[in-house]
DNA sequence: TAAGTCACG
DNA sequence: ACGTACGTGACTTAT
């Protein structure tokens, strides 16, 4: 049914060549060897685990030992772990020739090696290294130290760079990582390639739990059983926080080595489970391995950003700030922080006496968007108060804040792509966060005119057509929902035919506009309640149209439900790929939270596969390039958009088949459609 | 650090 | 009776 993307070749010899069956076998026959002591090992509180570098620090061992004494029931799998804890450790810290040989021949003869680096910065792209550790076997890795600056011995940096770089750039050396588009960033910084990667513990985790968190300590302690040293411990926190290149070798070997080694045992643990399962085996291999790389590619690239044009939008929004501060104060007959929804409550609830619309969470009356547009009918200081808002966004977040991010150099800036944080499957953008750039309002599209090609370019934007109602169709297999894809008809005009009972052509656009809502509200799993807030009618006209809709389309009425039952037998769901989303609170005994959890069941599956879908196509899509060696490059991406840089002579080659590629990365049961569009800047291309 | 709000798909 | 459309990140205030 799907046609698979290219399986990138140099990956898959990885996988066959390195089954790791054999060498899973020889760790299983030392983790039996070390079952006889586990009784012993298990009573090793409080003195120190066996360690060639850090003995001297036996309150970090001793913690970590009773972490392991104090663990409650065990599974098999904890027993597992348990040894997997109390196998002997060996950290050295390299520094000298001698050693770093020794080491690079043992990397050069293992069939995976395990690789970290530190640095001195969280932004992959302007970090400097200071050091790298590497793990060949549980139990033994080495921290090189490259960069510390409290006057201890160290080999000096350009010379161990070069000396791995052969290693590091070797695509028949496997490598495994706990996130290495960060690692690849880093070395990218010295001008090396990093290839071979084999294998991300960070993709593993996501693909096998996407619900539950990534970060090193969390899964050696929910995976290994294993307590680590937390960056804190070692760096401190909040102000008093150092640099890791700040801390003693001795401290940072325990601490660095240790990362190796958990990344090497976690991938042990993980990567049989994946293998175990032939859709998650799809996902990790073929799409979110693949995707990494795509990734990284799209950070170091950046998009452009005219900082003179948002000053002088900041000069525009800045004066219209301020007017608005007056007349609202004016209104509010006194002066007040009109950022604070606490003294904006005071103001209209209890001075002036409005009335409230509805409650916070927490109680408090609420003054956002919906109450004020309610209030706003029939008081002027309400309009005013979310004019200032809105401006106040604009303001704050896009147009201060990107200047201030772009690279001075280029003129660029470069997000991160957070592949392991949504749990449907979707990326996260931060830092900045180029995925939630205003397009609704007409003020906030000036902010896209800021967004400019490279020189000699066009921004080129690329994105599925109803890619997600697409999907349901899709899924739950609908005759008629399919019938009105593959006709290529307006889908929301199709919708309100059926429910309103119309011909196609007399569909006006207030019944084309309940459609959509009730198009997307299907995709959301609202509820007849949500389905009323949202278009303002009564519970029981709402409820009627969801009844006309499944009359209409019975088989998204039965997916739904399938949906459900699905996620409750099972405790997930899956995408069309085989991703799955654990809902642990799916058969809990809170109702809100468990009704919760059916939203998102049924929500999970299309967002998820469109999540799936896009990133297949970034993947063809950026083998097509470097394949045919184009100067045209990925910049973005937002969840169902593309955006490019496209040098002039490469427009009309991408216009014919970027489409052809997206749209053809999997055979749905509805044709999927891409538009394109072309412009100056990110609100033409739009 | 939490709460409230609002930007996006 | 009860809450009520999915998934994100960032900014500001207030504690």
């Amino acid at each position: 049914m799907l046609a698979k993307p290219e399986d990138a070749p140099l990956l898959r010899e990885l996988f066959e060549r390195y089954a790791f069956k054999t060498w899973l076998r020889d760790v299983e026959k030392k983790l039996t060897g070390d079952r006889s002591d586990e009784a012993s090992s298990l009573d090793l509180a409080g003195s120190p685990l066996p360690q060639e570098v850090g003995r001297g620090d036996a309150n970090l061992t001793s913690r970590q030992a009773g972490a392991i004494a104090s663990s409650p029931t065990k599974t098999l799998s904890q027993e597992t772990t348990d040894i997997q804890a109390s196998i002997s450790k060996h950290y050295e810290c390299v520094v000298n020739e001698e050693d770093l040989d020794r080491w690079i021949k043992k990397i050069e003869q293992a069939s995976l090696t395990a690789v970290d680096t530190e640095t001195t910065s969280l932004d992959a792209l302007a970090a400097e290294i200071v050091g790298i550790s590497l793990a060949v076997t549980p139990g033994e890795a080495c921290y090189i130290p490259l960069a510390h600056r409290n006057g201890e011995a160290q080999l000096n940096r350009d010379l161990v760079l070069t000396r791995l770089r052969p290693w590091l750039e070797g695509a028949a050396h496997a490598k495994v990582g706990q996130n290495l588009k960060y690692d690849t960033h880093i070395f990218a910084n010295y001008g090396i390639t990093l290839q071979g990667i084999a294998f991300d513990t960070l993709l593993e985790s996501y693909v096998l739990e996407s619900h539950l968190p990534h970060n090193m300590d969390s899964l050696a302690e929910r995976h290994l059983g294993m307590k680590t040293i937390r960056y804190e411990e070692v760096c401190g926190k909040g102000a008093h926080q150092i640099g890791f290149d700040q801390v003693d070798l001795q401290i940072a070997t325990d601490y660095a080595a240790e990362d190796a080694d958990i990344t090497l045992r976690l991938h042990l643990e993980l990567w049989p489970q994946i293998q175990a399962n032939p859709g998650l085996l799809y996902v990790y291999q073929n799409i979110e391995m693949p995707a990494m790389r795509v990734l990284g590619i799209m950070e170091r690239n950046g998009i452009r950003i005219d900082s003179a044009l948002l000053a002088k939008q900041g000069q525009q929004v800045g004066k219209r700030l301020l007017e608005l501060e007056g007349e609202i104060h004016q209104l509010a007959g006194q002066p007040f922080n009109i950022q604070s929804p606490k003294q904006i409550a005071e103001i209209l609830f209890g001075k002036l006496e409005l009335p409230v619309v509805k409650k916070t969470p927490s109680g408090a009356p609420s003054t956002d968007e919906e109450v004020l547009q309610k209030l706003a009918e029939d008081y002027p200081l309400p309009a005013r108060i979310l004019d200032y808002r809105s401006l106040a966004k604009l303001m704050s977040t896009y147009i201060e804040k990107l200047p201030r991010m772009a690279d001075p150099k280029t003129g660029r800036v470069h997000t991160n792509f957070s592949q392991a944080t949504a749990v449907t499957g979707r990326l996260a953008s931060s830092d900045p966060n180029l995925q939630n750039i205003p397009v609704r309002t007409e003020e906030g599209r000036r902010i896209r005119e800021a967004f400019i090609p490279a020189e000699g370019c066009k921004l080129l934007s690329a994105d599925y057509s109803q890619i997600e109602l697409r999907i349901m169709a899709h899924i739950a297999e609908d005759e008629n929902l399919m019938a009105a894809f593959a006709a290529g008809k307006d889908v929301h005009q199709a919708t309100a035919s059926e429910i309103f009972g119309i011909p196609l052509d007399q569909v006006n656009s207030e019944q084309r506009r309940y459609a959509k809502v009730i198009n997307f509200g299907l995709i959301y799993g609202m509820s007849a309640f949500g389905l009323a807030g949202n278009l303002g009618i009564e519970r029981s006209a709402a409820q009627n149209y969801i009844a006309k809709y499944f009359d209409r389309y019975p088989g998204v009425a039965q997916y739904m439900e399938r949906t459900r039952l699905a996620a409750r037998e099972h405790g997930y769901v899956e995408t069309v790929f085989g991703r799955r989303l654990w809902l642990p609170e799916i058969k809990g005994s809170n109702g809100p939270r468990r009704q919760g959890a059916e939203r998102a069941a049924i929500n999970a599956p299309m967002q998820g596969t469109a999540a799936d879908l896009i990133k297949l196509a970034m993947i063809a899509v950026e083998a097509w390039l470097e394949k045919e060696q184009l100067k045209t490059r990925m910049l973005l991406q937002v969840h169902d958009e593309l955006v490019f840089d496209v040098p002039i002579d490469e427009i009309e080659l991408l216009k014919a088949k970027l489409p052809d590629l997206m749209c053809n990365v999997a055979q749905l049961k509805v044709p999927l459609l891409v538009s394109i569009g072309i412009g100056d800047n990110w609100e033409e291309a739009h």
